[in-house]
DNA sequence: GTTTCGGTTCTTTTT
DNA sequence: GAACCGAAAC
């Protein structure tokens, strides 16, 4: 029957997710399996409890990624109207980023706190082993110590257990490496910046302190839905707690058998004990798939089935019946590529849009004979690289020159930039950054002229141009315009810079105007960099998707393949040793994360599941070697397939 | 003392 | 690619 806002629930919803989107205040535990709605469920939850009379203003929604909020929040306003506008949606990141803005202070934080990415990490954590004197063979890289630290925090646990763990049995000081993390702990604070992980940790950390601040927010947020609860973390789950604690109107949708991020703290008993920790949950399950063929379900079902351990459900299939997954054997990375294009060309004379195409693999090395071969044969794809947009060496470099100006004394940006001139490397960079007392403010009387006089001679002429850009910051008013300060800078200097330092300098090219185009879009310099910080090249390739984008088959890790479907999917490397990967293998738990990624790979598919495992694979030094079939595939019965042999290429 | 250049090695997964 | 290292060049 439909209802005043002409929502016909029931029509529209199964059974399970109708009873889901109706359910009674407190805390609900939505277990949604791969394809069976879990979106939709949200949607008409978000227009269910507007239609109670909750305002949307009192509505927080967790996400994932922006990309998933940005498509909740759109397809909620298509159902419920603007008056959802409102509604907070976002990251975990994003969440915090807008509550420490207004609170900084309260933490010894000012509100223009530059966020740090994982690059501006690693700078610092590699200055500070410099500095410490520390610099080793056998001293840890600072990708090493970050992570771990990271680890540490996202799992509340403390820093010495963990370091005992994975360094006791070597001989390396546990006190110098506590000495680092102090450090850059108190690099950080001097910088006025926090990665990603003190977005998070210093929220909690000023709810904790601040009774009054959490209040405003618990009033705030009435109703708290996480998705993809199987993903959060220790220190997230505690940032949830925290906010519900007060109203408990809190609905988790997640699915363990999807639980893919145990290495960043992520666990998947999260959502079994959500129950235990909220007394009262309401439990839904949603297992009814309407996105995949049985045939590929069967597939998914079987290999989830090897991991005991987790709480079992089948996923029900509804559509018809369309044929068996495919296994191949190749011989060799490279005649799996000419496999798959061949089978490509096949599938769009079947009439499947490229668009609708996929190759999904274990990390992002495995894809590379396949991008060769595709542009070899001029077939267009969008790959998902392992760099997120903004942190390619390019836009950084050009980001430097916004960040300095905006904040004078981001010591990293202006280290940056300075280096990209001739003749300038770290340590002349650092004795003009001591030289002008840590600051280099432009509007500052003075400051100009003390920074060309300590360049080196070879450097001046070039610096004199970028230099320039800041008369016409006051003659051409760019304070409000941050898109013609990037066009200046790539116009004075970094297109040439570009031309003579990278070999695919179009490209490059090409990415800056990009950005030209994206700051455009905010009306303030501190509001892009904020914004900036917290976007991954998904999110960036979601933007794309409303422009006239080239159709294009797409490539992409199976993490980042998350939440998404295709007609066809092809697996990529699918042998022992590459999938799952051998490294994981080692850890604990490893394999049964591993298969929880098959699973995750293979229900993205719809009609059609083609997997490969070559046989052979060349390695660096010359030498050859040989993969058998994963043990995700030979564990289950042969007849689930159809085995194909690429008798051509031979 | 510093920068630059060329060779070598290594790639799990990311908010 | 890009990070690291050692040696040449400034």
């Amino acid at each position: 029957m439909a209802t005043e806002s002409g929502i016909d629930y029931a029509a529209e919803l199964n059974s399970e997710q109708l009873a889901a989107v109706q359910a009674p205040d407190g805390p609900v535990l939505v277990i949604a399996a791969a394809g069976t709605g879990k979106t939709r469920t949200l949607i008409y939850r978000v227009a269910y409890l507007v239609e109670q009379g909750i305002n949307p203003n009192n509505i927080l929604l967790l996400t994932f990624t922006n990309r998933a909020a940005n498509e909740m929040l759109e397809r909620a306003r298509d159902l419920v109207g603007p008056a959802v506008s409102g509604l907070w949606g976002g990251t975990f990141h994003h969440l915090a980023n807008r509550i420490l803005r207004r609170h900084a202070e309260a933490i010894d934080y000012r509100v223009d706190f530059t966020i740090l990415d994982s690059d501006d990490q690693k700078t610092l954590m590699r200055n500070i082993i410099l500095d410490l004197g520390l610099k080793d063979k056998q001293f840890p890289k600072p990708d090493v110590l970050l992570s771990l630290y990271s680890f540490a925090l996202n799992t509340e646990q403390e820093v010495e257990g963990l370091l005992q763990d994975r360094f006791g049995d070597h001989p390396i000081s546990l006190e110098d490496i506590g000495r680092v993390y102090d450090e850059y702990e108190r690099r950080k604070g001097a910088l006025n910046a926090m990665d990603f992980d003190d977005l998070l940790v210093n929220t909690v950390s000023l709810f904790r302190k601040n009774p009054s601040i959490l209040e405003q927010y618990q009033e705030r947020f009435y109703h708290i839905m996480v998705d993809e609860y199987q993903d959060t973390n220790y220190l997230q789950a505690e940032l949830v707690d925290l906010l519900a604690a007060k109203h408990k109107n809190l609905l988790v949708v997640g699915d363990d058998f999807q639980s893919i991020y145990s290495w960043r703290g992520a666990n998947y008993r999260n959502i079994i004990d959500f129950p235990d920790k909220y007394e009262g949950t309401t439990i839904f399950k949603l297992v009814t798939n309407y996105r995949s063929v049985p045939e590929i379900l069967e597939v998914a079902n079987g290999c989830i089935a090897g991991n005991p351990e987790q709480f079992q459900k089948e996923l029900k299939a509804v559509r018809e019946m369309m044929g068996k997954p495919t296994f191949v054997e190749p011989r060799s990375g490279d005649d799996q590529a000419k496999f798959i294009i061949q089978k490509i060309r096949e599938f769009q004379r079947d009439g499947y849009p490229i668009n609708n195409i996929c190759i999904l693999y274990r990390a992002h090395f495995h894809a590379m004979e396949m991008q060769i071969q595709l542009a070899r044969e001029r077939i267009p794809y969008q790959i998902t690289s392992g760099v997120r947009f903004f942190e390619q060496v390019h836009i950084k470099d050009v980001c430097s020159f916004l960040r300095l100006m905006h904040n004078p004394g981001d010591e990293l940006a202006f280290l940056r930039l300075i280096t990209l001139l001739p003749k300038v490397g770290p340590k002349t960079a650092l004795k003009i950054w001591r030289n002008l007392e840590g600051r280099f403010d432009f509007k500052t009387p003075g400051a100009r002229e003390k920074l060309i006089a300590g360049l080196p001679k070879g450097a001046q002429p070039l610096w004199q141009r970028i230099d320039s850009i800041f008369d016409r910051y006051e003659q051409d008013g760019l304070a409000g315009n941050p898109s013609e300060v990037v066009h200046y800078f790539l116009e004075e200097f970094y297109d040439q810079y570009a031309v003579e330092n990278f070999e695919n300098y179009p490209r490059r090219i090409e990415d800056v105007q990009e950005v030209i185009q994206y700051v455009g879009q905010f009306n303030s310099l501190g509001a892009f960099l904020e914004e900036m910080a917290l976007l991954t090249n998904i999110d960036k390739e979601a933007e794309n998707l409303g422009g006239a984008e080239e159709a294009s088959v797409k490539l992409s890790t199976v993490h980042q393949a998350k939440g998404l479907e295709w007609d066809v999917v092809f697996m990529l490397w699918v042998s022992d040793g590459m999938f799952p990967s051998g490294r994981s293998l080692d850890e604990e738990e490893g394999e049964s994360e591993e298969r929880r990624l098959f699973y995750v790979a293979t229900t993205r598919a719809k009609d059609h599941l083609i997997m490969l495992s070559p046989q052979v694979r060349r390695q660096r030094d010359g030498g050859m070697v040989f993969y058998s079939p994963s043990r995700f595939i030979s564990e289950l019965p042969e007849e689930l397939f159809q085995i194909e042999k690429p008798a051509y290429f031979y």
